[in-house]
DNA sequence: TTACAAATGCAACTAAGTTGCATTTAAGTA
DNA sequence: TACTTAAATGCAACTTAGTTGCATTTGTAA
C-alpha cells in the first residue's frame, strides 16, 4: 500500500494516526483544515498538529493560511497556486494557470484572493 | 492636512485614534501588524481592530494573513502583490511584477511565499 | 518478547482577534 | 459657547486555532 510507503520513506513510524491522516488527504481534491478533518476522522488536535507539521517539514504536505484564520493542508503533489474566494470561502487549485517563478526568489506558494467565477457572476447570493 | 480629509471623505468621525493610525500607516512602506503598531502608538486593541476593519470596508486599507498567524495592513494605494519570506518573515511589495488578473475571477489580492533573495543566496543564516 | 524511543491523548495554556458595556468625545444645533 | 446625542473609546471577559507538558501507549528493532 502506497501510503505506508510514503511514511516509511521518510523514516517515520507507521502509526494508525498517520495512516488515517494521509489516507484522508489523498482522497481530497483541495486543501482542508483541521476542522474539516476532525469531522471525518477522530484524532486529537495535538496529534493532528504534530503530525501535519512533521509531514510539512518532510515535504509530504503543504499548507497555507486562508482568510478564515485557519490553516489548510493538502498532499504535496505538483506545485500549484490557489484561489480563495472572499465571499463563499471556496478554495480552488490553479494548476498551470499562474506563474510560480519570481526572479531572485524561491517561490514555494502562490495565493490569489478575490471573488470566484460564480460569486462574480451572481453577486451577493451567498453573502452572510 | 490630507489624513483628516481621507477620514472625512468617508463620513467617519475624525478621532485622535483614527488620525494616529492612518498617520502611522502612511509612513510605512510595507504592511504591518497590530503588534508592530502597538509598539509605535498606544492604542487599545479593540479600538485598533474596530477602526482598521472600518478602514478596510471603506477601502482605505487592505490586509492579508501572513504565515505568523497575524494580519498585516497597509494603505490601499496602487494594488500590488506581496512576497512573504518563510525564513526571515520579511514582507516585500511586488509592484508591477506579477499578474493581478485571472480569467473569470475578480482578483483582490495576490501573495507569493517562499525564500527572499537574501535568504536564497545565504541560506540558514537566519534560521531559528 | 522485551526494551526503549517515539507517538498519542488529555488538559492546561497561549495569543490574535472579538464582544459587551460603561465612559468619553466629536460635531451639529440652539 | 454650551448642549445634545450618536458614535468612538478603553477595559475586561471571552473565543478559538494552535501549542506544550506529561503520563500512558505503541511501533520497531534486537
Amino acid at each position: 500500500m502506497q501510503i505506508k510507503n510514503i511514511i516509511e520513506e521518510k523514516n517515520l513510524k507507521v502509526t494508525t494516526a498517520r495512516k488515517e491522516l494521509l489516507a484522508l488527504l489523498s482522497t481530497q481534491h483541495k486543501p482542508i483544515s483541521f476542522e474539516d478533518i476532525k469531522d471525518k476522522i477522530s484524532m486529537d488536535k495535538a496529534t493532528f498538529y504534530r503530525n501535519i507539521s512533521k509531514f510539512e517539514s518532510e515535504s509530504i504536505v503543504s499548507s497555507f493560511e486562508s482568510n478564515d484564520k485557519k490553516r489548510y493542508y493538502e498532499l504535496q503533489e505538483s506545485p500549484h497556486a490557489h484561489f480563495i474566494c472572499n465571499q463563499c470561502s471556496n478554495i480552488e487549485c490553479l494548476e498551470n494557470v499562474v506563474p510560480l517563478e519570481l526572479e531572485g526568489h524561491t517561490v514555494m506558494d502562490v495565493i490569489y484572493k478575490g471573488m470566484c467565477k460564480s460569486c462574480t457572476t451572481s453577486p451577493d447570493t451567498k453573502e452572510k
